[in-house]
RNA sequence: GUGGGCGUAGCUCAGUUGGUUAGAGUGCCAGGUUGUGGCCCUGGAGGUCGUGGGUUCGACUCCCACCGCUCACCCCA
């Protein structure tokens, strides 16, 4: 028999115990904060039809241009997986009629995204992703919120030495003003920017501003803030969402240089950055979206999220020794000595079971020695002997494995012989 | 798409100017205890030396190609 594939797909990687309960841990604080904040599950299909996340994300993103995963279906329709998660959600909201119905509406989710890039450090093809997004204010109380939703989350999962990078890029009545003076500015200078910036320069020079390049950073030094050329609206916005994470305690950086890469975000943008990621630093990004669902052929309703990369964040904690030892996760392991049926084991195991106790056997005959390294190794409490001498007077021998202390205990109590010892470590 | 680094047991790695049966640690299995884990001792299983080709009397070692992994650029979570 020859072997089907050697390796996983390229970007793509399996996740085993016990890193998979470090997994499960994390995804578990994360729906335990949304609880607190109020938002609710939704989930959406892992593929939309290809249109979905033009129109979401933006033709001219890299992200459309030439990183998503694009197929045909067999009846010819082109659909694709899904790069992120808010152009799909967006589309969820409209097609059931939500804007219509009792608004704000808050959302989260958490799963798998899809986009073809060379993998690197925190970087995969497939990675999974945990979002929020909420619906129908424009009230800065909901940028503050969300963003405290965000530091709440590495909070919780031990990151440390992470930090808030803010910055404001206007909207659609002052930005083309801001955009405008960035073009008088960087046009007479366009020889000295890198390559990618000329070409984006007439497209959307505001990415010019992001860029790492030496010479393009030397260029956009002096050039203004675009806070400085907001519209009243969005400089009262700007200024209260500043308020707001002031009066919370969240400690922000605003970074004038920090522009999104989706074409979508309106006034507040947002990086959370984390040590010991090599360049791949933002785990969890977001900002406002209040064209959107217009964009998307809504009512014009205002929207703002953030997407949280799982896999770097683990990453994060275990580049910084912050992983969690992992716990045990087994209470009772049940051994046989001597010709004692196999069936014995089975009734024990159920009954423990019933009780709510996690419980494991030995199912390949092996020596008692060979048993209880196995119970050990997975880190039983107790392990259970049915030894044939016992079990022919209807006890059971009961092993407390963190001391080696037994005790001989009748069949007819064996339950509540587990329960209290259990409970008595618990 | 572009560039750098690396591919030897399940894992982490040695392998000396190319030389004959490719090693260690760890993990796994078994024995030391005819029914008792963690420490210790002993033994065992486990390798197409990434793949293909070339040079050579001889290649894990040198050369070429390909594949894969990885880091970085780009971009992004």
């Amino acid at each position: 028999m020859s072997r089907v594939a050697a390796t996983a797909v390229r970007g793509t990687r399996d996740v085993l115990p016990p890193e998979s309960s470090s997994w499960q841990w994390a995804e578990g604080i994360a729906r335990r904060l949304c609880a607190q904040y109020h938002f609710q599950e939704i989930r959406t299909p892992i593929f939309e039809g290809l249109e979905v996340f033009q129109r979401g994300i933006g033709e001219t993103t890299d992200i459309v241009e030439k990183e998503m995963y694009v197929f045909q279906d067999r009846s010819e329709r082109w659909l694709a997986l899904r790069p992120e998660g808010t152009a799909g959600v967006v589309r969820a909201f409209l097609e059931h009629g939500l804007p219509a119905g009792p608004l704000p509406v808050k959302f989260f989710y958490l799963g798998p995204m899809f986009r073809y890039e060379r993998p690197q450090a925190g970087r995969y093809r497939q990675f999974e992703q945990f979002g929020v997004e909420a619906f129908g204010s424009e009230s800065p109380a909901l940028d503050v919120e969300i963003i405290s939703l965000g530091t709440a989350f590495l909070e919780a999962l031990g990151i440390s030495g992470w930090q808030v990078q803010l910055n404001t890029i206007g909207c659609p009545v002052c930005r083309p003003r801001y955009r405008q003076r960035l073009l008088e500015l960087l046009r007479p200078r366009a020889d000295q920017l890198c390559a990618s910036c000329q070409s984006r320069l007439e497209r959307n020079p505001l990415r010019v501003l992001d860029c790492k390049e030496e010479s393009c950073r030397r260029v956009t030094a002096d050039v203004p803030a675009p806070e400085e050329y907001l519209c009243s609206e969005c400089a009262a916005h700007w200024q209260a969402v500043q308020e707001g994470l002031r009066a919370v305690g969240i400690l922000y950086q605003v970074t004038p240089r920090l522009v999104r890469g989706l074409d979508y975000y309106t006034r507040t943008v947002f990086e959370l950055i984390a040590p010991g990621l090599g360049s791949q630093d933002a785990v969890l990004a977001g900002g406002r979206y209040d064209g959107l669902v217009e964009e998307m052929g809504g009512p014009a309703v205002p929207g703002i999220g953030f997407a949280a990369g799982m896999d770097r964040l683990l990453l994060s904690l275990e580049q910084g020794g912050q992983g969690r030892a992992a716990e045990p996760e087994l209470d009772v392991f049940v051994a046989r000595a001597g010709d004692v049926p196999e069936t014995a084991a089975l009734q024990v195991v159920q009954e423990l079971r019933k009780q709510g106790w996690r419980v494991d056997q030995d199912y390949l005959g092996r020596s008692l020695k060979a048993q209880l390294k196995a119970a050990d190794r997975a880190g039983a409490q107790l392990t259970l002997v049915l030894g044939e001498a016992e079990w022919a007077q209807g006890q059971v021998v009961v092993r407390t494995m963190a001391t080696g202390e037994q005790e001989t205990v009748n069949r007819a109590v064996l339950t509540q012989a587990v329960t209290t010892r259990l409970q008595r470590t618990a």
